[in-house]
DNA sequence: GAGTGGTCTAGACCACGCG
DNA sequence: GCGTGGTCTAGACCACTCA
């Protein structure tokens, strides 16, 4: 027979402050309220900082939190839907886009995406940089590469870069005729110069799109966007998405 | 003029380790081979285990690494690409589906469900479990919600739960006229169940995909499956995904 | 039982935002 | 200058896998 098991499986401390965290912040505060700092909160739970930090990294990668050095921790409030597979047959920058384009320069890409354009690995290609902002916070960084084979009228424009070079690109693109368009979502961590745009820190996590251009049988455009993964739900399909986020630690049995 | 600033900003070991580590595992590592233990690591890095330990969460969370307690941390295979917004208008569970349904259960789904569903707080619902292998690897587990008054004809089937009534239920599915769906995606974190699932610890990264089927002007299901953040990468649209994942820090320009 | 990754502690110092 | 979150250390013990 045997004792009967009561805590057969004792949670890591630091999953048993996440979920308790959790039920604090659906009852007890509002979105934007300021929470106590991290050595108050840890004192109160009986753990250490650093247990109570990990608690509180769940929370912020479930978007239910926003930390700010030299700032504080505040309530986060719900994500915000960004339509990613609308306008599903539509180049980037056509009517009605959301992007800001920033900025268009002549560069070699990475050799992934140079594989993916079937061009050579050392053929410089036209790499757009765009930015698109949500509710007045910056959401998503776009680089756009576009093969110079792809836009032969563009040639003769004389700006080398900058935005007005960036918004011609993109005028070009209008003019191909788009056969499809396909994308794929993975998870990433934002580098240096992304994480900056996004107004957080390098590592941070990030929802990768990546979008392929089809036209004319081949590759014409390849656009890999970083969204912030805590701020951000990306929409797809023909109404504008759904509005759940998943419920902590309930199960539906 | 002041002295120039050479190492400006000086950015965090672990970040640090995190480039070198990349740079080592696409020049030096196969895919499968393991990583010396993590106090070897470190000690030869010269830095402390947790922050050895920060830089594998970054690449772990970046697919380039898998870490098994007791086993130790082997080098991560490309990610897969599972197809996620193909058979744009198809029912869970129609032909080609690559679901297994595991069981089906009466009970009351999460409020924000319910919401969605636009079915009461109390009300039971129809919930439907299944999970996606790829590769001989579980990649996501699902729960379908349907709503009693979706399937009326299901009454009188025998099987109170289990695998049976989890077909009948999508059978009765593909008998309704569905006028379309939409998806969001969303990162999350892998609660205990779906954890278990997935091959995981509690609080894995995850990507939730939640999925609205309407039909009759209605929400008549909802889908929310639970895809391994760290393996997948979630493709969209007309052909299969783009095969890449992003350059580790570097820049375009 | 030996070896691995996972959790946790109690400190220290740093970078940043703001008054 | 003060308070915040971010980084880092040097330990300890636990949970798990496998020979």
């Amino acid at each position: 027979m045997g004792t009967t098991q009561l805590e057969a499986v004792p949670e890591p401390k630091y999953w048993h402050l996440r979920t308790v965290l959790t039920e604090a912040l659906d009852s007890e505060f509002a979105v934007g309220e300021i929470l106590p700092n991290e050595r108050d909160l840890a004192a109160r739970f009986g753990v250490a900082r650093a247990t109570l930090r990990q608690a509180l990294e769940q929370l912020e990668l479930e978007g239910r939190l926003q930390r700010r050095r030299g700032v504080g921790t505040t309530v986060a409030p719900p994500r915000v839907g960004v339509a990613v597979g609308t306008e599903q047959h539509a180049w980037p920058g056509a009517a009605g886009d959301v992007w800001q384009a920033a900025d268009c320069v002549l560069a070699v890409p990475p050799a992934t995406v140079a594989a993916a354009l079937e061009t050579g690995v050392d053929t410089p290609v036209l790499t757009v940089r765009r930015s698109r902002v949500s509710h007045g916070q910056p959401v998503a960084a776009e680089l756009l590469y576009v093969p110079e084979a792809s836009v032969p009228d563009l040639s003769g424009i004389d700006a080398p870069s900058g935005a007005a070079r960036a918004r011609a690109v993109l005028r070009a693109l209008q003019r191909l005729e788009l056969e499809s368009r396909d994308s794929a979502v993975e998870l990433g961590s934002a580098r240096a110069d992304d994480a900056k745009e996004l107004d957080r820190l390098p590592g941070a996590p990030v929802l990768v799109v990546t979008t392929r251009f089809l036209a004319d049988g081949r590759t014409a455009a390849l656009s890999v966007a970083t969204y912030r993964a805590d701020t951000c739900r990306l929409t797809f399909g023909d109404a504008g998405g759904v509005e759940i986020h998943q419920d902590p630690e309930r199960a539906a049995s």
